[in-house]
DNA sequence: CTAATGACCATTA
DNA sequence: ATAATGGCCATTA
């Protein structure tokens, strides 16, 4: 675990249930706007279940990958109430989620 | 040190 | 709509 992945970790873990964001949003919300690539190659290595990693869709409202697999990472959404067609969101804007609105 | 890798992004054809 | 391309950057080999 690095300092990084740490900042990482703390934003992802504020995403709540049934919404989303994707990896720019994180890489914006730890004060990096261009490390979306990094963003996903630290969540990679996440096992634990308290950061909600599969929240984190790309920006072109595609699903994203996922360490156990796209197909969970689908499931897992779909039960929370996120709507997806063909591994993309039907409307990404509808469940995204900015934490600076949410604070607001 | 350099080179390759990848849960990405935006642009272009 | 798809596919290719160049950029990006932390991590790893």
């Amino acid at each position: 675990m690095n300092n990084f992945v740490q900042r990482v970790y703390g934003a992802v873990e504020k995403i709540p249930r049934g919404r989303v964001t994707t990896y720019k949003d994180i890489a914006k919300a730890i004060g990096s706007p261009r490390v979306a690539r990094a963003v996903g190659n630290a969540l990679n290595k996440n096992n634990s279940l308290e950061i909600p990693c599969h929240r984190v869709v790309r920006s072109d409202g595609r699903v994203g990958g996922y360490n156990k697999g796209s197909r969970a990472k689908v499931k897992i959404l779909l039960n929370e109430g996120v709507k997806i067609n063909n591994g993309h969101l039907l409307n990404l804007t509808i469940f995204r989620w900015n934490q600076k609105k949410f604070l607001k």
